[in-house]
RNA sequence: GGUCGAGUAGCUCAGUCGGCAGAGCACACGCCUGAAAAGCGUGGGGUCACCGGAUCGACGCCGGUCUCGACCA
């Protein structure tokens, strides 16, 4: 017997992908779940990234949570590591994975695993004292003489993606765009994807009282007993957590911070959804207030069939 | 009641000498190959508070009205 395809549940944050996934798990005894979520990776960060809670991880096993202290700098290639390695775990139990998914370039170092070219420190921070001193444009320029495919596809004033595919380049000797097709290319692949769908002002609605209930739950004392001097790039950018940490820093009132909170959650929300509806493979659910009631059958539909 | 200031995009505000109405944020849309809860781009939005006047031409000048704020009574 060929092992069950992973099913995915995927959508943007506040969705209810957790609820939904525990409600299919507890259902199944071969469930296990797979978090593929860029900042429940990181320990001690449990309010503000809505990580499942200690219950639920009792009930149903969870991977790819808490793999690192908030100082680690935390990367996909890392993820794509875990998460395979937790996946080849449960498959070797005969069990199934139940991927939960919020970060759609760490599920696409899953499900369409793609060659990593490497890093080049050195180059990289050369590469980035050029940056600053001459702009981006004049990156963009060498850039287009090495690798004009790559150099097409990204805008002369993106310095981050500049400076990246000049390291791979320079470092590897190899062209950026020679590590593949990037990723906007959607084979065919064992792996079955559910999105949720919200319309945008209900969803805008779940994330203001979501983030409210942080805050009364205790997101301030959690962010406060995080020391920002040590924690990494990564993970200070955390939704929750920076805003948090300006307020403590005396930079913003609370309510500033809160309404901070809301909006970029909302941005955010917005942008996930943007990169996951390009993926065609997904098939998608409508859900208007309840998000277990109308998401738990066509799941259910699917774990049975596709098993 | 009087004096002064303000009124321009959803919000905060620029707008030089009178010559096609601007920015930031928000919002919409797109991009994304080791930071991705990150990063980058595109553009839809206006009765310039209202009424009148002078001018070839007014957001800008003149007269009046309304609203808000500060101060004086």
């Amino acid at each position: 017997m060929t092992a069950a395809a992973p099913l995915v549940i995927l959508g943007p944050t506040a969705a209810g992908k957790s609820d939904v996934a525990m409600a299919l798990a507890t259902k199944h005894a071969d469930a296990e779940i797979v978090a593929v979520d860029a900042m429940q990776v990181y320990r001690r960060m449990d309010i503000g990234t809505a990580k499942p809670t200690a219950a639920d991880r009792a009930a149903v096993p969870h991977h790819c949570l808490d793999l690192v202290d908030p100082s680690a700098e935390f990367t996909v290639t890392q993820f794509a590591a875990a998460a395979t390695a937790a996946m080849a775990g449960i498959a070797e139990r005969q069990h199934r994975s139940l991927l939960v998914a919020g970060t759609g370039l760490y599920l696409r170092s899953i499900t369409d695993p793609m060659e990593m070219p490497g890093r080049w420190p050195d180059v990289h921070a050369e590469l980035e004292a050029r940056a600053a001193a001459d702009g981006p444009e004049a990156l963009h320029r060498e850039l287009a003489a090495l690798d004009p495919a790559a150099a097409a596809k990204m805008e002369p004033t993106n310095t981050r993606r500049i400076v990246r595919a000049l390291e791979v380049t320079l470092g590897s000797g190899r062209p950026f765009s020679s590590f593949g097709p990037g990723i906007d290319t959607y084979p065919p692949i064992n792996v079955v994807q559910f999105g949720l769908r919200w319309p945008r002002a209900a969803l805008a609605v779940r994330i203001a009282a979501r983030v409210r209930r942080m805050i009364e739950v205790g997101l301030i004392e959690e962010v406060t007993s995080l020391s920002k001097q040590a924690v990494s790039r990564t993970a200070r950018q955390a939704l929750g957590y920076k805003e948090i940490f300006d307020h403590l820093d005396g930079i913003c009132s609370l309510d500033a911070a809160v309404d901070a909170i809301i909006r970029r959650t909302r941005q955010f929300a917005v942008r996930q959804e943007r990169w996951f509806r390009r993926d065609p493979r997904i098939r998608w659910i409508d859900i208007n207030d309840d998000p277990v009631g109308t998401a738990l059958p066509e799941l259910e539909r699917a774990w049975q069939t596709s098993n």
